[in-house]
DNA sequence: GTCCATGCAAATGATTTGCAGTATC
DNA sequence: GATACTGCAAATCATTTGCATGGAC
């Protein structure tokens, strides 16, 4: 997180932009929920608890700011809002990009990670000739409360 | 063509709605680009060919009828508009979704189809005992004519 | 002091909805 | 003839933008 904050102070002064208050806190709401994939309006009640008097369209300036920073990661799952995470580029350290499992009855998204796509792009490059940089894959179906552990019986 | 749309006429009356022009020019626009995925205003468009008259807020009640009838699937880039395509649910013959490669430069979108993620989805119910039913998959890349024949070892 | 950033309010733009007239069954 | 459907215009709602003020460097 501190190592985050370190790296988008970095950026904005290479650019010639100022490091603000608005800009630290949006980044470290988003940190501090590692595992959520938030909305701009859900960012924007975080850093009110730290910085009140925050505009909601500097939240949606920031972030985007944050992204073309690659500092965040930018995810639609088509239900009206835009979300947000914090960012898993591979010039950020993380080497594969996470994956996300959408629970079709509470609406739950898990993270998850796997190279199995490795494979599969090599084939899609030599047979077509595309060449993939990056993908995005969605799992849908049910998690454990909702049903969907049909295999083993023992989940809960 | 003919077979989708005794489909849908099959499926209205079967559900009490009405079978209307408007609502057949809306599936043939559709199914008239197999290959593309359409936004409401394309289809609108393409419609509004054929029946002039048409009202935009028509074309969006029946994209949404015809997606509730799985006759089409709703696709989101998220560049600002929702896309439709031809349906490709397992109950309309298809065994598998198809996925998407999108190029970063001209945009394009080319649908091909695998069943690598098969072992994918076994191992996730496996392990974490989420039940999955369908996915998304979507490759980021270059196609060959914006440079994705690196293989050929000519780029650019 | 110079710009860049912020907050507010107004604008945007895709999609939805209310309603009165129209078409299907 | 009853009811569902359509077209139009107005409404919605997440996100963006203009502008005057305030803050970073």
């Amino acid at each position: 997180m501190a190592a985050d904050e370190e790296r988008f102070k970095r950026l904005l002064k290479e650019k010639g932009l100022k490091v603000t208050g608005q800009r630290l806190y949006v980044l470290e709401a988003i940190a501090s929920r590692p595992e959520e994939h938030l909305t701009a309006e859900e960012i924007y009640e975080l850093v009110k608890l730290s910085y009140p008097g925050i505009g909601l369209a500097t939240v949606y300036r920031t972030i985007q700011l944050l992204n073309e920073l690659h500092l965040i990661d930018r995810i639609n799952f088509d239900d009206g809002f835009v979300r947000y995470e914090m960012g898993h580029a591979k010039d950020s350290g993380q080497k594969h990009r996470h994956h996300h499992l959408i629970c079709l009855k509470c609406g739950r998204v898990i993270s998850f990670q796997d190279d199995l796509l490795e494979e599969l792009e090599g084939k899609i490059t030599a047979s077509v000739g595309f060449q993939v940089v990056d993908h995005d894959v969605r799992l849908y179906g049910y998690c454990v409360e909702c049903g969907g552990d049909f295999i083993e019986e023992k989940r809960e």
